[in-house]
DNA sequence: GCATAGATCTTTTTT
DNA sequence: AGATCTATGC
């Protein structure tokens, strides 16, 4: 009670600044969201604010959800009008009511980037392009930096001089006529086309300039440029704006986030106030050293160290298993320990990875072990074939030009419309001015172009959405997404292809209708377009349930935000954390060092640490520990060492049972061309070289096959030897 | 128009 | 290694 509301000095100072800019620069832990909660209570009980004044933004439906209710937990029902949404929900429901002063409809579609990709696939064969050089994905990543970054396709092209870069601001040009004529925004539109909006309409821009008076950011660390400039037009020029975040927690770069906007607040806004939150409410102090101590591989960071006053706790503990299997069973074994125990129950625990693909092997486990368990992320359920399919009926009838959604479900299920009756449609369509779905209502003309055949076919897909379209107002949204279901038949369809998958599938079908219904129930008012808003706006993430009695597995980035007694960080090999991609760019390896900062301030009690000695990944077998682990302090860790190994001369080593040794306990032979067994050097260990004799390990370079080591030798030699082909031995840490 | 076999890509992270 | 996309033949 008294840790909720009662706040430090630093805190207070940053709940009663209101009156001009304001950074909080606060660290994992701190009370950030706490603070955010108080200052908006503060501003409506104390100082009499309206809460229609203020507007707060967040990067997760979650954290909004989190951030309302907690506000209306201080303040009782008195926030009625308080805006808490996300960047993109906010931005949506400007649009909706404004967007047509960019020409845009009130039932405009919102595409997610399969959509996208759909139709830059399209425009790229249209334009003639080789398709083996001017792939949709590549394409459609410049184009959403450059939305990220508020250009056009006219400031795009300004930018372009390489042939590669002037054919996408073709295509740019295109996609956006294409989106334009489709009534369809994508995700980055929703940013970028607010921002045009707020720039070039005046009488919109001064209404809420006038309306939201007080303006929060969380997660600040992590807008792009087009938020930024969104988050200035709506803050001027009375200038009330507090921005929240922390440096060391900016993971998402790659998508467009600069950090630049939180390192340049002060030059930005030469008023502002800064506040630094640097005590910690979460974590034991040797998680606290290891995360920082990482984390201070970086340059450019704004100094500040997190402390608590929290006990020392236990040591984290650092994993070493034989493989990604033995790595899954060991984890999942200590958690059903834990359970056991009755240390810590299963929703007490998470175990985070770097990549999605790497929950598999944690899967198996859970399965072995028969623990309940949650997967927050991976394929997200409104992204599922058979999800987007039921979604897609029901956008076409909100939205009759969205060209995306009409040729995802003509053919599905099937009804013999192909290719080639498709394209003689388009052209015939676009021929006659119409936009294509009301073209293939005009029987006579269908049939004139087409086989009587296909022509039957369109009449009875266009017979199905005028249906569609005639019931929406007489049943409420669960009974008419109910028989959207039954009316395409898509259910029969899923149970006649692969047994495997179809029962899961039919239930998605089933989760979605429940869904619709259960949204109609709490928001009685709602309306199919904004059911349809909420399905392309909502992250797996923000349907995670932390109560459930199941261990969650979700990926590093997933975890910011949240917090666990005990963390298993799985995975810390070269190459996967960090990521190999990362591991020559020094800005990219400074963000994987965040994404484990990230990682391990979620922990409150226990954190692991786990790598394996042979992973297969892609094919091959490539390991070697992270360089993180070797970065932890060393006396916040204990090492686990769950291989053993037998020496049988030169080359041969073989597996042992499992069994717990001491770190670094006996020589290990190193065997020729082994490069599965890199996981074992590291900088430090004493080897002996058959030619030079005995030296240390300084570095370690690369993994796999071209693994090197630079040895200092006694002789006072540095030599950068190729580990596969030293053939030395080692003799201890 | 559709089924099958072969080719290719994926595995970085997501609002 | 597995899923997904493409080309080919029916």
């Amino acid at each position: 009670m008294d840790r909720e509301n009662k706040l430090n000095a630093p805190q207070q100072e940053a709940v009663e600044t209101v009156d001009g800019p304001l950074l909080i620069l606060a660290g994992a832990g701190s009370g950030k969201t706490r603070v955010i909660t108080q200052r908006v209570a503060h501003l409506i009980r104390e100082l009499g604010i309206s809460p229609e004044s203020i507007l707060a933004v967040t990067f997760t439906n979650k954290a909004a959800g989190e951030m309302k209710r907690r506000v209306e937990e201080l303040l009782g029902e008195n926030t009625a009008g308080l805006q808490v949404s996300t960047f993109h929900s906010l931005c949506a429901r400007i649009l909706r009511g404004y967007g047509d002063r960019l020409g845009y409809p009130r039932n405009y579609s919102i595409y997610d980037e399969q959509d996208s990709r759909h139709l830059i696939k399209k425009i790229i064969a249209e334009l003639n392009l080789p398709a083996r050089q001017f792939i949709p994905g590549v394409m459609l990543a410049r184009i959403s930096s450059a939305k990220d970054r508020v250009l056009g396709p006219e400031d795009y092209a300004k930018t372009c001089h390489d042939h590669f870069s002037k054919e996408t601001a073709r295509v740019y040009e295109r996609y956006q006529q294409a989106l334009f004529e489709a009534g369809a925004l994508d995700l980055d539109d929703l940013i970028m086309q607010t921002v045009c909006l707020l720039q070039t309409v005046d009488d919109v821009r001064d209404y809420f300039q006038q309306r939201f008076v007080y303006v929060m950011v969380d997660e600040y660390q992590d807008t792009n440029f087009a938020q930024y400039r969104l988050v200035k037009l709506l803050s001027d020029p009375q200038g009330n704006l507090c921005v929240v975040g922390d440096d060391d927690q900016s993971i998402y770069t790659w998508r467009g986030a600069d950090i630049r906007n939180i390192l340049e607040f002060e030059d930005d806004f030469p008023k502002a106030k800064v506040v630094l939150l640097e005590q910690n409410y979460r974590s034991t102090p040797n998680i606290l050293d290891a995360a920082y101590a990482v984390v201070c591989g970086n340059f450019r960071r704004k100094d500040k160290k997190l402390w608590t006053r929290q006990p020392e706790g236990e040591k984290i503990t650092v994993i070493l298993s034989e493989s990604d299997t033995a790595e899954a069973d060991l984890i999942v074994g200590r958690i059903k320990t834990f359970q056991e125990n009755g240390q810590y129950g299963l929703n007490e625990c998470v175990i985070l990875y770097r990549t999605n693909a790497q929950s598999r092997s944690f899967e198996e486990a859970m399965r072995r072990f028969s623990l309940p368990y949650v997967l927050v992320g991976g394929v997200k359920f409104f992204q599922r074939k058979e999800v987007k399919d039921v979604l897609a009926y029901a956008t076409l009838v909100v939205n009759p030009h969205d060209i995306v959604a009409l040729r995802r479900v003509i053919n599905y299920p099937k009804r013999g419309l192909g290719q080639t009756t498709l394209g003689k449609l388009e052209t015939a369509a676009e021929k006659n001015g119409h936009p294509l779905l009301h073209f293939l209502a005009e029987g006579e003309a269908v049939a004139h172009v087409v086989s009587s055949r296909a022509a039957k076919s369109v009449a009875k897909f266009i017979a199905i959405i005028e249906e569609l379209s005639g019931l929406r107002d007489e049943k409420n949204l669960g009974d008419w997404m109910r028989f959207l279901v039954e009316r395409i038949r898509i259910k029969n369809e899923l149970q006649s292809d692969d047994p495997t998958q179809s029962q899961t599938r039919v239930d998605n079908v089933d989760e979605l209708v429940a869904g619709a219904a259960e949204f109609a129930m709490i928001n009685p008012d709602a309306t199919l377009e904004d059911f349809l808003e909420q399905a392309a706006l909502i992250t797996d993430v923000d349907r995670w349930e932390p109560d459930t009695d199941a261990v969650t597995m979700m990926t590093l980035h997933s975890a910011k935000g949240l917090e666990f007694p005990v963390v298993f960080i799985t995975g810390l090999e070269e190459g996967l954390f960090p990521l190999a991609q990362a591991m020559q760019d020094s800005d990219r390896l400074a963000e994987e060092r965040r994404l484990f900062y990230v990682g391990s301030t979620r922990a409150k009690k226990r954190l692991y640490l786990s790598y394996a000695r042979t992973r297969r990944r892609f094919g091959e077998t490539v390991n070697m520990k992270s360089r993180f682990l070797a970065e932890l302090p060393g006396d916040s860790y204990v090492t686990e060492n769950h291989i053993g190994y037998d020496r049988l001369g030169p080359g041969g080593l073989s597996y042992q049972r499992r069994r717990v040794a001491r770190r670094g306990a006996r020589p290990v032979g190193l065997p020729q061309g082994a490069n599965d067994l890199s996981a074992i050097l590291q900088a430090g260990m004493r080897i002996l070289h058959p030619r030079f004799g005995e030296g240390l390990i300084e570095t370690v370079r690369g993994y796999g096959a071209g693994l090197t080591c630079e040895i200092s030798f006694k002789s006072g030699e540095v030599k950068t030897i190729v580990a596969r082909y030293a053939n030395f031995e080692i003799l201890g840490v």
